[in-house]
DNA sequence: TGAACAACATGAGGCACATTCATGGCTTTG
DNA sequence: CAAAGCCATGAATGTGCCTCATGTTGTTCA
């Protein structure tokens, strides 16, 4: 019909800026740098002959013609999403199994919701969660035990298809008023005279154990809670200190019920990643699942970082 | 949202592909290859693992996969549309004038239909028919006596927008039973003792004079008529022949009232091209008027070969 | 029946255009 | 006032779409 620059990109784009409330933000979650952006939000501006948000103001504010392609965007998107959910039903691709296993407690955070949208686009697909703790997580992608794991490292193989999903801060937590506190970071050795309260898991699974406490020759006493309220409760009334994500714990710090401090200079930093079997990095509910995973994380998880996009 | 190749594009190229019945039509409106269309075709069809249409039918049947896509093609179309005039009016960039002037009668064959699209389109610009023939029809742009000229020729002015538009072949009409009828083709001097019935126009705006008959030295007697019908019928009663567009009278052709043959052995084509100045080539009613003036014609006019595109 | 033709498919390669990279200005924050 | 975000912009880069050339199939004439 009518020549329009105008492509679906910049529709999703003008969607993520709405999300996000920042050009930066918006392409982190669209796996663009923020020039790429920035680009495309210029051109459609020069192609309008208008303005389509207001810079200088957080959250940004829409002009009538941005509110308008907002509006064009998500009635696209429904549409779009409508097709694509009968199409699937019409090919006898909708139907399927996905069986999800974690290795990290706190990651069932961000799972939950994420599950849940997925349920909402494939009401077809069969949606588990193969609970427990497994030594070898890629073994049960093979054994055919669950479609997809989450990790918190990246394996050594390479035979399965690597999904990654983003970079978060391990943080201390500390009481309000620990001598501790005092310090900008903490080192490995302050944590000998401390209680570490950690999920119940193995030493294995424990960031900080793994990768800083153990190489430092230090083993602090062990503690352990199911819940994350829990842990902070033990931390604030002074039973011991904890290394936990920053976004699981922003909620208690922002209201003083306890401090966070990095770990090391640089901080400690925690990956995730999503592995399938190749063959299941194909299934359009699989890929939809990352998808998912991935803006829902960014949109709920505070100070995370997206991986595998245009930048680290 | 969920990350689909589905764009744009695709949903456009479905919707020729339906208008125009084939997959090499399809391209031309879209000013692609055949090669492109096939390209995309299958890339959809990979991706949902499903064909969208029945090849060998004409006019094509879509599939059921194809269909849905085909339903959201015009939802989005539809969505689309609205969406820019709206921008427009709020840009305040839907109001104008836009004053065609017209060299060759037939044009109005095509024109009519084009404008009523437009003014659809477009209800806030002054749609204006600039009648009479100019000798200097470039001039009318300059003077800013109309903002869009139709051209039956390339101009040398290099200072002006051309938009192309499409080819077509000029061929003789014949009464029944006529001796040139025998002919595969006629050659100017078959025209001599002939009397050419044309629209009234000077000998420089008909074609066939122009290009064939004076530079071979060949002046048949003239005798002209304002209706194509009218024409028609003067050459079914055997008082002449004429040299007109085939489309202008293929239904004449088809009913058997009349015969036509080629003009010399190629065949005779006509050109036509838009004009505009370069200012006025911006202006968004201004472009969508020429892609509604291609894919009108492409779509009412038999045996039209679109120009500018990816193919000659 | 076969040749000529039309329509579509397919692989390779070029090229346009979106994206990245590198940088600078501007605002915010401690 | 330094330091850090955040965004804009010009130039370089790379990815993906399209074209080109050719092959394949189906159709229409002698």
């Amino acid at each position: 019909m009518a020549l329009s620059p105008l492509e679906l990109r910049h529709l999703r784009m003008l969607a993520a800026l709405r999300e996000t409330g920042s050009v930066s933000r918006a392409a982190q979650m669209l796996c663009l740098t923020q020039s790429a952006v920035s680009h495309q939000l210029r051109a459609l501006e020069e192609h309008y002959g208008a303005a389509l948000f207001e810079r200088k103001s957080s959250p940004p504010s829409f002009t009538p013609v941005g509110k308008r392609l907002l509006r064009l965007a998500d009635t696209v998107a429904a549409e779009l999403r409508a097709t694509e959910a009968e199409i699937q039903q019409l090919v006898g691709a909708g139907a399927g199994q996905l069986r999800v296993a974690v290795e990290c407690h706190t990651c069932f955070d961000w799972l939950m919701p994420a599950m849940d949208r997925l349920r909402e686009h494939w009401p077809e697909v069969e949606l588990d969660l193969v609970s427990g703790f497994h030594t070898e997580p890629l073994g049960l992608l093979r054994s055919d035990r669950a479609e997809l794991v989450i990790l918190h490292e990246r394996p050594a193989d390479t035979d399965v298809a690597l999904h990654p999903l983003f970079r978060f801060e391990i943080r201390a937590l500390l009481a309000r008023g620990h001598a501790l506190a005092a310090r900008p970071w903490l080192e490995p050795a302050d944590f000998a005279a401390e209680t570490l309260i950690t999920y119940p898991a193995p030493d294995d699974m424990i960031d900080v154990i793994r990768r800083v406490l153990r190489p430092a020759g230090v083993f602090p006493r062990r503690r352990d809670s199911e819940l994350t309220v829990a842990i902070v409760q033990l931390v604030a009334s002074r039973r011991g200190i904890a290394a936990l994500p920053g976004w699981a714990v922003a909620g208690y710090v922002e209201r003083g019920y306890v401090v966070e401090r990095p770990i090391g200079p640089e901080g400690l930093f925690g990956e995730l990643y999503a592995a399938t079997l190749p063959a299941a990095a194909t299934l359009p509910y699989v890929q939809d699942f990352i998808t998912v995973i991935r803006e829902t994380s960014f949109l709920t998880l505070p100070g995370i970082h997206l991986l595998g996009g245009a930048d680290g």
